[in-house]
DNA sequence: GTTCTACTTCAAGTCGACTTGAGGTCAAGA
DNA sequence: TCTTGACCTCAAGTCGACTTGAAGTAGAAC
């Protein structure tokens, strides 16, 4: 395990520091020391800030992640906690799917208004009554 | 079409009174008039407002969704959005199914720990390499 | 030895979509 | 007529995940 300066993290890891700081801020990593006033951080790290990236894409927030690493540091991920995320991320992506083929249709129908194509207004009353949306937790944003 | 209350338009279409006053503001929905000081809604800002619900589990902001009605009141959305709404959903629906898919392995891996089972390892690193994680605008909360 | 530059801290700001709170008003029921 | 209670307005607050800005500092190059 080698060390590397902040700005290095940053670049491989495709963050800015600045997140790199906050999270260190949050307890979701930490730096092995400083060299004068950079922060150095041991190359498992990255590891790590990719196993945050997973985890936010999967839709936990950050405090769930943090409670996810046990006090030593090692991932301690309770199984029945990834399969009810897995069955959400699945309920989540019937729904868009879903939606997604009412879209397509959509763009290709030669209804003259959406308002009088069937299956748009399908899709509507489906949102209407709540078939459709039920989103669960907000996903991360592209940086 | 039938004149409603503030208060009935919440209730039918599920959503708080404030949530109608705001939308209001930003010109998404407008009310036909008052009674005394209340509100009253033409039925039809029902379906309005199961479009906006629509477009918002599609990954429209308000913003957008505003953009998407003539000034007459009618939906003018365009067939290209539509289809590049759907392209985005369709690449978020194979991400997110991926990482269904890992997690699920994950749950179901007999490796002590995570970091020692493959599966979880290759998420890891397709998380690391930027292969997971591209989710595009935020999606709505459920409320 | 001086300057440059990339880091540092800490507080505050941002973004989107609403919600909340304070203080006010009005239609309807008793 | 009086009370009640649900609505009204407007400003400010909330939430999560960061970013930004101001002011300071230390290692490295010259």
């Amino acid at each position: 395990m080698t060390e590397l300066d902040i700005a290095e993290v940053a670049q491989r890891a495709g963050v800015p520091a600045s997140t790199l700081r906050f999270y260190e801020e949050k307890g979701l990593i930490a730096s092995t020391g400083r060299r004068g006033l950079r922060r150095q951080y041991d190359s498992g790290v990255l590891e790590r800030l990719a196993l945050i990236a997973l985890g936010r894409t999967a839709g936990f927030s950050l405090d769930e992640i943090a409670r996810m690493f046990a006090p030593d540091g090692r991932p301690r991920i309770d199984r029945r906690v990834l399969s009810a995320k897995a069955e959400e991320l699945d309920r989540r992506i019937r729904e868009l799917g879903a939606l997604r083929d009412s879209l397509r249709h959509a763009a290709a129908c030669p209804a003259p208004s959406h308002l009088e194509c069937p299956t748009f207004r399908g899709l509507i009353d489906a949102a209407a009554s709540g078939g459709v949306a039920a989103p669960g937790r907000r996903l991360p944003e592209r940086r």
